[in-house]
DNA sequence: CAGCTGGAAA
DNA sequence: GCATATTCCAGCTG
């Protein structure tokens, strides 16, 4: 999809997808290396209507102000603002937001920075719609040699690509598919840095992936590799700690803080960056001067920081859409299918009584949905199912209808272990899974997926679910994402919304009618 | 120190 | 713009 560096998709039914153009995503877009005239260009070419002169000359002109402001090193006068525009300069200068963080003006293009002001200046400038370009460098930190093992095998280009354009732009974030092995890519760029490193990742069991995978593809050996967490509190040369540890408080204070001053950080990395936690972009703001690499597989949060992930972490350095990595064989072909089912009279008659807060869970866990999400599986007998729901109820009804065990929070490690394995060794054929799906990294891969209902409208739980399904198969075959909804519910619209991120990278959704999949009514026998 | 429980957060 | 499930930390117990 040409479209998807630069906009936000919006409304996609049938074939005609409404985008909609924000001046983050544009700046973001420049920040990756498009620039006004590849964007303009998609735009004339693929828009479904001529596209309004002014329009054009608007995404220019956005795409434009990123940069005319630069945050530079200047030998005698340290952190300096320059405007390669005097009068923007002037213009931010004076903004009530900018109060005490800008110094003496030096001459009509350059006003020295508080240096602990760096992070938060970017930030105020954005907001301003005038983004700077943080050129200022960074501290080398603790030099620590790391390098990629060699044996047998090497970065795939596109992982390449990415380290290549995180360290041009010194710092920012890395999008790329569920599987796509953005684990490697952070190990490339601490092999580049060859600097101590701190590694924040969501939680524990993330955190051993991390450490088993710097093991096998580094130079790293176990005991350079700290893990910092509830459990453990190592300080080693590559410290892995979970975002829970850094932002757990005693008495309102934050108790772990000194992690980040407990050793001279040359690299930190921020594992799923679109899950980044509030405290995390406040301490962010004063390691400006350490190189960052945000990874992700969304760049889209639903509470709409991503301003803040481009102005304290940095822009998009690198994405690569789905369908190319698809393409490139590293990711197997998909089919979305969302598949209405028609409540039935009583059931309807309970979503219309039913106040605005608990609709979509009555719309969502129907009982309707049992015998298609029943046909669904059978329509794969020989395929490993997924079946991925938000209600543990609807779940474990699924489970008895199914016959087969449910995964959810409270099941123990060592029965997720054991379910697992079950599931990995084809033993046991359908496994129904909640919300640590979207959590947990050790689930075994499956061919199909059936979704069943999700967290209201999030984009990023769909593409993690569907990421599910994407290892490349044995024999190259495609795999199966399957949404069920009920029809004329607020169900089909949250569906929709969840949706976009995935249209944006090119999937399209084909819509079937429940009937479909559950074949012909049996003709009646009297 | 293993196991349990409550609270917080996104 | 919601309400749910999950996870982790920290504090307590024996």
């Amino acid at each position: 999809m040409a479209i998807a560096p630069f906009a936000e998709l919006e409304r996609s039914p049938e074939h005609v997808h409404t985008y909609r153009l924000t001046p983050l995503g544009l700046w973001n877009a420049r920040a990756a290396g498009h620039d006004a005239e590849s964007v303009v260009d998609s735009l004339i070419k693929y828009s479904r209507y001529p596209v309004p002169h002014a329009l054009l000359v608007d995404v220019a002109e956005t795409m434009d102000r990123y940069g005319r402001l630069q945050l530079i090193n200047d030998p005698s006068h340290g952190l300096v603002l320059r405007g390669l525009d005097k009068i923007v300069l002037i213009e931010v200068a004076k903004s009530k937001k900018l109060a005490g963080m800008l110094g003496a003006r030096i001459d009509d293009e350059t006003i020295t920075v508080h240096a602990s002001e760096r992070g938060r200046l970017k930030q105020a400038l954005l907001k301003l719609g005038w983004p700077a370009e943080d050129l200022a460098g960074y501290v080398d930190g603790e030099a620590h040699a790391i390098s990629l093992a060699e044996d047998g095998w090497k970065l795939r280009s596109y992982q390449q690509e990415a380290v290549d354009g995180f360290w041009a732009g010194g710092s920012g974030v890395v999008v790329l598919p569920c599987g796509a092995g953005k684990t490697l890519v952070g190990a490339a760029a601490m092999a580049v840095a060859s600097a101590t490193t701190l590694i924040l990742v969501t939680n524990t069991v993330a955190g051993r992936q991390w450490k088993r995978e710097l093991v096998a593809r580094t130079s790293l050996t176990e005991d350079e590799i700290g893990e910092y967490s509830g459990e453990r509190k190592e300080i080693r040369p590559v410290t892995i700690a979970t975002y829970q540890v850094l932002t757990s408080r005693r008495g309102g204070a934050f108790t772990h803080l000194d992690l980040f001053g407990a050793r001279d950080w040359g690299l930190v990395i921020y594992d799923e960056v679109h899950l980044l936690p509030a405290p995390i972009f406040r301490f962010t703001a004063d390691l400006q001067a350490r190189r960052r690499l945000g990874l992700t597989a969304t760049l889209v949060r639903e509470d709409g920081r991503e301003g803040d992930v481009f102005s304290l972490i940095g822009p998009k350095r690198y994405d690569a859409p789905w369908k190319d990595i698809e393409a490139q064989g590293w990711i197997a072909p998909a089919e979305c299918i969302e598949v209405r089912v028609t409540l039935t009279d009583a059931e309807r008659m309970t979503y219309a009584v039913t106040e605005a807060e608990e609709r979509y869970r009555v719309a969502a866990t129907a009982r309707t949905k049992l015998p298609v999400i029943r046909a669904l599986v059978e329509k794969h007998p020989d395929e490993q199912v997924l079946v991925i729901g938000a209600y543990i109820d609807q779940l474990h009804q699924l489970g008895e209808f199914l016959d087969a065990p449910v995964l959810q929070g409270s099941t123990t490690n060592k029965e997720r272990e054991r379910l697992f394995d079950a599931f990995r060794s084809g033993e046991l054929r359908t496994l129904v899974i909640s919300k640590v799906g979207n959590f947990s990294i050790d689930l075994p891969e499956a061919a199909v997926a059936i979704q069943v209902s999700g967290t209201f409208g999030s984009r990023q739980e769909e593409a993690q679910r569907l990421g599910r399904v994407l290892r490349p198969k044995a024999d190259g075959r495609q795999a199966h994402f399957y949404t069920v909804v009920s029809r004329d519910t607020i169900d089909t619209e949250y569906a929709a919304h969840r949706q976009r991120f995935l249209a944006e990278q090119g999937y399209a959704y084909t819509i079937v009618d429940a009937d479909d999949v559950l074949g012909p009514p049996l003709p009646k026998i009297d």
